[in-house]
DNA sequence: CTGAAAGCGCTAACAA
DNA sequence: TTGTTAGCGCTTTCAG
């Protein structure tokens, strides 16, 4: 008989204590106390409860989240999602974007949320957003980036309201976004290019994204205001696309520039490293203003004039917003102030 | 009558098709058929088949996921976790883990896993990883960079097969682990300041991670073979520390010292900018090699000599381990090999 | 304060 | 080829 009992122990032994009913056979208790116990719920008698937490620590009991996100109807996690839209691989601003994430994680962890992580090229996916929305695995979402699917994001955003956006904010849109002034970030960098001594600027970037189109318009309204003119090189594709395009700019129209807003830092540098190698003196030649204020920036030589962005407000702005948006608030959209940091390059 | 029968079904008509049970009362056929059309199962009719899927899409409808792992037992999700031990905010490494993050997402997304991404500080939460793995939603677990908690993971993985690590691979360790050779980088590191002129060589690094000691001691091989002296001088804690530190440690000590080895390309330019600062000439006065060869390496001046690590093959190779292990393998550990890359620092 | 019971929405035997 | 049925492990009324 004893030995009958080991045999059928044994097998269970293994696998130790699993689920709640489980723990809850040994404690001597039912599956609802251990639930609550676990839970901190304050209907349970407290000596029942440390028992049964010490109980779940001693055997590393965890309850499976799949059960308990099915049942509560809640999963507890955000979804972040980067569109790479207008560019098959990390865009330009890859960098900022991934510093960015990292805040997200710090802030989201420090609510008490999982943050799930979705990389995707609209192109092929038409239904990126509706799908990452609809499969029932987050509670909101973070879009980092409009990229080139703006229209996309605003026909989501009327149909689900737990969803904010890094980007730029367009009048009358719809969605809530949170990002720089990008528009007045590229007057400052505009009028400092002036205010060197630049007349003849070229603005390097991509000018399809909304967020360098307002950079664009920024150095636009300062340009005809102050009479410098202005020129677009607009790059494409690849980082290495864009080194190439900056580099063909360059070497073929130095002469007529003699100042560069570049729509991010990588781009400025790209610029720099192709000017050092054009031997074209920055910021005497050439004057060259960055934005995006990277780490980096300040140890280039010479160090980058650029326009910063708070990156952690901006993290904590998104997160802030979502979280009210889950509570069923309709948020504004928040709109940071860049600044203009004013180094070595202009 | 009639009055009654609308009230009771305006408020269902919102919500549209929720569920399976939904769009099967409008298929005309039991759920258990529509999840098979959906899941493509070649069991179904190919007509209802594709009937059931049109009308998946007309009505928006995707089945919860929740139900559906919790049902199966599998979540289609990896979990990528990032130690933050001997340091509160992101260490020095930073931009390449960051790095080695979007790569990891893409490569997962490829392989139709989801990405959930959680930052830890191991000190405030002894059960970081177990909590991670046992909490339900992860089908298995890449953790980046070993931090100081190289214990806590081999005994993690005594019990739990499906985790592969980014890190550094010691002798006769359990877990898995992908990374470049360190201490062959930190050899072939330390050979090119020397084979530049440099005998009174500082390491500049935290020597308490794996990864970093691992660079060290490879420093240390090259060192004593070739009769050059070494001395690590030790960084701590957050960026702006070990910036600190590496800028009190140069205004001492730049005399004693002719070549600099830094763990990583982030602390050579700390360096950098601290030499330029003091007007020592680099690589003239002193050599320096840094290690990662991030992209921005290049694009210094002088542009960085550094240690080429493959972070996308990195990826890969994480990706490829993990699959194998969730499959019941178990995979051997995967080195890559560093590269020197010469360029303007030694 | 605790137990019993009813599902959350889906999948996979097992039947038909 | 399809329908029926029995849960996955948890939370939460509703009783007691």
């Amino acid at each position: 008989m004893i030995e009958d009992e080991k045999l059928e122990i044994r097998p269970k032994a293994p696998r130790a204590v699993r689920t709640l009913t489980d723990l809850a056979n040994i404690a001597g208790v039912s599956a609802g106390t251990v639930s609550r116990a676990l839970a901190g719920n304050s209907l349970v008698n407290t000596k029942t409860r440390d028992r049964i937490q010490a109980l779940a620590r001693e055997y590393g009991f965890q309850p499976n989240q799949m059960a308990s996100k099915l049942r509560r109807q809640k999963t507890g996690v955000i979804g972040v999602i980067i569109p790479l839209g207008h560019d098959r691989r990390q865009q330009i601003s890859d960098s900022f974007f991934m510093t960015l994430l990292g805040h997200l994680a710090d802030e989201l962890t420090e609510k008490g949320y999982d943050l799930m992580l979705r990389r995707v090229v609209p192109e092929r996916d038409e239904d990126w957003l509706d799908r990452f929305i609809g499969s029932g695995m987050i509670d909101g979402v973070i879009v980092i980036g409009q990229s080139n699917q703006f229209e996309r994001i605003e026909e989501v955003a009327d149909g689900y309201l737990p969803m904010v956006v890094w980007g730029n904010h367009q009048e009358g849109q719809r969605h809530c976004v949170v990002g720089a002034d990008n528009r007045l970030g590229g007057r400052l960098a505009t009028e400092r290019l002036i205010a060197a001594g630049a007349t003849r600027i070229a603005f390097l970037g991509d000018t399809a994204p909304f967020e360098f189109a307002a950079r664009f318009a920024g150095a636009q309204d300062v340009a005809s205001r102050l009479g410098a003119s202005l020129r677009a090189v607009s790059t494409h594709l690849s980082p290495e696309q864009t080194r190439k395009e900056i580099a063909g700019f360059l070497s073929r129209h130095h002469t007529e520039i003699d100042g560069i807003f570049a729509a991010s830092d990588s781009i400025a540098f790209a610029a720099m490293q192709e000017l050092r190698r054009l031997r074209i003196a920055v910021p005497d030649a050439i004057k060259l203003v960055g934005f995006d204020d990277l780490p980096i920036a300040s140890q280039t030589i010479p160090p980058l004039t650029t326009i910063h962005q708070d990156i952690m407000a901006g993290a904590q702005g998104l997160v802030e917003l979502l979280l009210r948006r889950l509570k069923g608030e309709a948020t504004e959209s928040l709109v940071l102030p860049p600044r203009l940091v004013v180094r070595g390059t202009a």
